[in-house]
DNA sequence: TTTAGCACTCAGGAGAAAAGAGTGCTAAAA
DNA sequence: TTTTAGCACTCTTTTCTCCTGAGTGCTAAA
């Protein structure tokens, strides 16, 4: 059943002032927002009451949103406001600025995020499952001693000072790079491990031991960038807002942000930002806080994930608009290619 | 002056019971442990009260011990006990553990840290300013672009995947490398740029933008090293102490630990254990926090820190156990040398 | 020097009462 | 038929008072 519009315009009043205040809404602020009489709101409430749209805390205190009525609010009520040219620059500044400083934007995104909408904040950095080894390159440092260079498919590269039991020259080292590049370049890690074991009768022993521990190294560096990597910001911001003035519930939520982050909802479909509010959430620990999550692309088909935490009373239109912004920014720079500071962070691509 | 045998007595009863129950203390409880009657420890606790080492928080209340009184329970009265070979075995195993895990001990040891004596905890990890490159190489890959390694003279070696504007050769690339060992290797930070000045106009342009580039990677790689970094976590356990159960108080500190963490304590002296206790610490926000802090080794001169936040009502006895512990044994891995998993653990060191 | 005894202080809790915000319902007005 | 004024009612919150109990300081006797 459709609402009337008038319905609609008493929920998006409540809506909007419970999220500013915090304390239930009463009829008489309103009526006086609407221009009719505080007992037309009345029977109104009434009615979005049996709805399942508002709900009363007790008999004789004004009206609260239910999640449903939050949802009514955010898909259809909610002026979905774009940023005022201030607030854009603002965040361009600030990531402008911190994309100078070591670590990049992406490690300090959380903290950024969580900043701009006074809420805590979640970054997801999805693992690559799908990156090999591009090529392997050995540079002689000693007679015993090398350095295993690996780039990674995502023109990455990494690299190690590996030392040998035994003293070998240089011919030795080009032979063992050929078998890298011959045997363990372009392969899954799975297939690196197997490789490794059908390699193991082809060499002698010493040589062996070299070869594997340099391949070992590039499977951690495989495993590393296959990690769904999670990292939460900006959690004693909860204990500035009524919901969470209870150390026991702060608590609750902040123990779960640092150490069950891995259950933070990580949407799987594609949507650039998806609101979950509060028993929308399938994880029990979340069932009254509501989470606003944004995805933005890092290129190479490869996504990244920001949200936000916070109660059910979130201001959805600010985090929003922020959050999106947010992520489209990041999006459009990664789009035009990052300047190279460090390794993590190169993203030219050289033709081979 | 000092104090009696049985002010002492009393005194570290007083701070005990309040450590375990966070209540001012009653001149009976105290009575029944000494075995004089009430009135005898409550002439003693005005006397005690006169010389500073206890205070009253208001006329009928019991004791507290002020900063003075553990003060001096800390350096005279407290059992400095060493953990029961069973809490050391966790320890020991939970280091093994996270050994393997990637990331390393390091990363993990403020977390594990404060899981271990249940208190925030913050670790420093001290940048090397007289780090310098040991070594520069550079590996073709294409007739543009070619990966730079840097090994620095911790034996620590990175890469990164470099792209010139103009094709060159390999004769080229031979000559860069050799001017940039002539050059940069061995230099300071500071040294680095000044060179590239002078080297500016002994080049054609296009090739010194190419070495510009591979120095500007080194220095940052220098300036990341030389970064000293603080780390803090387990913010959230202050909201299960009944002094931080006031969401303001709780906020305060736990946003200082979170955006003011360069002004945690970082003792200069090399002692290996140094406990400041509330107004001790210089900086406002920790007047009535207590902090302990231990450095462990390591190797090459360098060395750790790791810290504990607590209220002035710190259980010392069991935190500086700990803490101890946990530096010796991590003082301990780190010189017995520790498993190369990533280049970022690799202390091995080759001679060249 | 220690201890028993006693009057005194003060925080914290339990009720009771009052205030206040907001409701639902009825009956009149539009 | 819808809206509104009016009113009794409900329930939380605040305030006040009183009371309790833990703990004290002091005095005088052991």
């Amino acid at each position: 059943m459709e609402l009337s519009e008038r319905k609609k315009q008493i929920l998006k009043a409540v809506v909007e002032h419970y999220i500013e205040s915090a304390e239930p809404v009463g009829s008489k602020v309103v009526s006086q927002e609407l221009g009719v009489s505080s007992a037309t709101i009345r029977n109104e409430f009434a009615e979005l009451c049996d709805l399942g749209y508002l709900e009363q805390p007790h008999t004789s205190a004004g009206r609260v949103p239910s999640p449903s009525g939050y949802r009514l609010y955010v898909n259809e009520l909610m002026e979905r406001r774009s940023l005022s040219a201030q607030e854009a620059e603002n965040i361009d500044e600030t990531l402008r600025d911190r994309l100078e400083s070591v670590g990049g934007v992406v490690a300090n995104a959380g903290a950024l995020v969580s900043s701009l909408v006074n809420y805590p904040a979640y970054t997801v950095t999805d693992g690559n499952r799908a990156l090999t080894v591009e090529r392997f390159e050995l540079v002689p440092v000693d007679d015993k001693s090398f350095i295993a260079v690996v780039m990674t498919s995502d023109k990455n590269v990494k690299s190690q000072l590996q030392s040998a039991a035994l003293p070998f020259d240089g011919d030795r080292l080009a032979d063992l790079r050929h078998l890298l590049n011959a045997h363990f370049a372009g392969r899954s890690r799975a297939e690196m491990g197997e490789h490794l074991l059908s390699v193991s009768e082809q060499l002698p022993p010493e040589l062996f031991l070299v070869l594997s521990k340099t391949v070992e190294y590039a499977g951690g560096i495989l495993d590393e960038a296959a990690r769904r990597d999670v990292e939460t910001t900006g959690a004693s911001r909860l204990l500035k807002m009524p919901e969470y003035r209870d150390a026991d519930k702060a608590h609750e939520l902040m123990t779960f942000l640092v150490d069950n982050k891995e259950n933070l909802p990580v949407p799987e479909d594609g949507a650039p930002l998806k609101i979950l509010i509060g028993p929308e959430n399938v994880n029990e620990a979340l069932r009254d806080t509501s989470v606003v999550v944004a995805s933005y692309d890092i290129g190479d088909g490869m996504r990244g994930l920001v949200g936000v935490v916070g109660p059910t009373r979130m201001d959805y239109a600010t985090v929003t608009a922020r959050l999106s912004y947010f992520a489209e920014s990041l999006t459009k720079m990664f789009g035009k290619g990052l300047p190279a500071a460090d390794d993590t962070k190169d993203r030219r691509t050289p033709k081979e």
